[in-house]
DNA sequence: CATGAATTTCAGTAATTTCTGAAATTCATG
DNA sequence: CATGAATTTCAGAAATTACTGAAATTCATG
């Protein structure tokens, strides 16, 4: 490995980090790499700067654009690809959401959904069948609530975020402020 | 493995899910099991149900005790240790955040403090650190959330999911409400 | 403090995943 | 349509991770 101390730290790290996920090594590696590098790398770029083998840097950069986390340039005259990341981290956080619930939370959906159908053929099959209904639940809320926030603009997410437990107190002040001012005409709203 | 199907089922399908994150398939199919079942299991009760080895059970329980997964029960006059998760999915979800956050997020953190301390040696290192800023900034601003929300009991938590995108646009509102009780009088606040 | 049921540890093996180099493919260019 | 630079594929090797059975340990009980 061939960078300067600075960025190798961080390729490592990410390379660890990855591991952690089910990511490989590698393919955080060149995560990193690409997301701290000034200029967009071609293929040999990070064969030089990770010492790996050119057919693994092909598969691995493969790995990232089914995950959407590579964006392709090219360089005039100059016919190999050029790989970055976006410029924008809540983009890039975006993505990744994006990409984590399609591969994780979607399936386990839909077996869920699946297994929820069948008619219990005992006791512990329809106490398993309220388990997952649990589940269901839980899961069916957060992504309600990820479909609703995922379209937001950076500057908005940044607001929601800053806000955060202190939204359940804002609420309770408008619920205050509105039934002031409908002097108690109406019943409560959901 | 000797399992009602709809239990089989599941428990495959948190196997297959396990190893996509970094837990592994055996871990993924005993929390699959201990969730479901309508009672705790001992170790031996695990190894009847997935057939596999005893010292696998062990190991793989120590793993979710690790991860505070799992809840341990006594039955009387038996010395050995029954399992169970929590009833509750949201606390499971919160123990879930909360691990996860300590394993993946806090170290990341500690090296983006770290290098971000060094004085960069190259007009490279440089844009390296801008960027690792930029990760820092997002984490920390995630992370202040997780802190914010962290506390919330279950049904305030589901407010605020139901809440979702609609809360920017509760926020406007007050402002308008809150500015108007004002009467013009001071300039914004933060 | 000896017994033995229950559990854990651990060295070795099995299974899986990752990585490589060689061969095949792609595709712009003359 | 031949050439060759660039890339991808893929079978096997290397590395890692998961699993097992045997031995060691723990600990309530007599």
């Amino acid at each position: 490995m061939n960078l300067p101390p600075l960025l190798q730290s961080f390729v490592l790290h990410f390379g660890e980090m990855g591991s952690r996920w089910g990511i490989n090594r590698t393919v955080g590696q060149i995560y990193a790499l690409l997301y701290a590098s000034s200029k967009p790398l071609c293929a040999d770029d990070i064969v030089d700067a990770l010492s790996i083998s050119r057919s693994n840097v092909s598969m691995s950069l493969r790995e990232l654009q089914a995950w959407n986390l590579v964006i392709l340039k090219h360089i005039p005259d100059d016919r190999r690809d050029y790989f970055t990341t976006p410029d924008d981290v809540w983009q890039i956080l975006r993505t990744l959401a994006e990409e984590r619930k399609k591969r994780e939370v979607d399936p386990t959906l839909s077996v869920l959904r699946e297994l929820l159908m069948q008619t219990p053929g005992s006791e512990e099959e329809r106490h398993a069948q309220a388990r997952l209904a649990e589940m269901q639940t839980l899961i069916e809320q957060l992504t309600k609530w990820y479909d609703d926030v995922k379209h937001l603009e950076t500057e908005q997410l940044a607001t929601l975020l800053n806000l955060g437990a202190k939204v359940t107190r804002l609420l309770d002040a408008k619920d205050r402020i509105v039934s002031l001012g409908r002097k108690r005409t109406e019943p409560k709203t959901s």
